[in-house]
DNA sequence: GTCTATACGCCGATAGAC
DNA sequence: GTCTATCGGCGTATAGAC
């Protein structure tokens, strides 16, 4: 679960994975570490997380965490990457689709669709990029990185779109997503995210048919 | 420190404060604490903060914070509360403006000013909600009330303004600036606030002024 | 490689002297 | 009312058996 889950989960139960160096005796602990990491620091938070509901909800012994992260901290690592590795997914696969109003639009649906999940512990990503901001490791940068990336991607769609001023509109998308999504949090209300979403698709549209003339 | 501190501090050095039953000898030792919680709570994060950081803060002895609040929630409480006061003050001061648009207008200069310190952590009161709705404690509800109260503010001064759909246009300004105030804090970027501030300068004039048609 | 048992430090909270 | 000293619990991390 990134800032977008949505459909597969693919990558996941893979067998092979990319970096790792250690294989490891099977089961794939470590992928099981990651995926508990992200879902758990995104119900709780990071600091009110310890590593004995990770190794919980892992299903991994307390101990046996320490093999494969020798620190809290590697395993907040871990999950920053694995946030990235989603988005990578998420945009290769919106890639796919004909035109660039139509990617947008379907990132937002995507956004929608995860309402009940956003009303409950906000945005996986923007959640856990907040809370890294306030912590004395490095890793507020890696989700700077993270949070960068999909701007450019998004970036790019509205210069598509033949928009000079792609990277304000940029940031306005995400930052009305991040925005909605700390509001549907905090009034634990689903339903503003569905009716923005489709102020959203209507605003998408409006920029691309202004091209069109 | 609130949704905007802007201006004046008032109220704080200030000598009665209504409510509080305990009088207390002399130097404002509950006040001071309040302040420093809430200060620290934006700096550190809710979770990351211990007793002796906001003693420390607010030049108290440790031991002596608990003759104030008999826990650590009671704190955070207590800090929610400055925050929806402080809320109070700024629409006071807001609703001395002549016409609607001013006030929105200046709402968000307000946002603007503080740009800097979102850039380094966040909207004083969105980083607090957010880390407030992973917590046991309720607070999280009355974190809740403070942000309807603000959505409920903004929402009137649209609806003077003739709009029909004034809910709506108060959830998207107070989303575009609690998700600026993510990405301004994530990217360590305060440029994203002032440009955005900019374009909603304009959206607010638009409003007005299509109302004059 | 896997897991148990445990050391160590930190923090919330209390007891009680002044 | 003010402050010091300290308890008890929990969470990170380690040692070391298997």
């Amino acid at each position: 679960m990134s800032i977008l889950s949505q459909v597969t989960d693919s990558e996941s139960t893979a067998t092979g994975r990319a970096g790792s160096p250690g294989r490891s005796g099977r089961g794939g602990k470590r992928e099981r570490l990651v995926r508990a990491a992200v879902q758990v620091f995104h119900e709780q938070g990071v600091e009110k997380t310890t590593l004995g509901d990770i190794a919980r909800a892992a299903e991994v012994p307390l101990g046996n965490v320490y093999y494969y992260f020798k620190t809290k901290d590697q395993l907040v690592e871990a999950a920053v990457d694995d946030h990235c590795e989603q988005l990578d997914a998420l945009t290769d696969r919106l890639d796919a689709l004909p035109d660039p109003a139509a990617r947008l639009k379907a990132l937002v649906a995507g956004w929608v669709d995860q309402r009940e999940t956003a009303a409950r512990f906000g945005c996986p990503f923007g959640t856990l990029a907040t809370e890294l901001d306030k912590r004395d490791d490095g890793l507020d940068r890696a989700a700077a990185k993270v949070m960068l990336a999909l701007l450019d991607w998004v970036e790019s769609q509205f210069t598509q779109l033949g928009r000079a001023d792609a990277d304000a509109l940029a940031v306005e998308l995400v930052a009305a997503y991040q925005g909605l999504s700390v509001l549907t949090n905090t009034l634990r209300d689903p339903g503003l995210m569905a009716t923005q979403g489709d102020r959203l698709h209507a605003w998408i549209d409006g920029i691309a048919r202004s091209r069109a003339c």
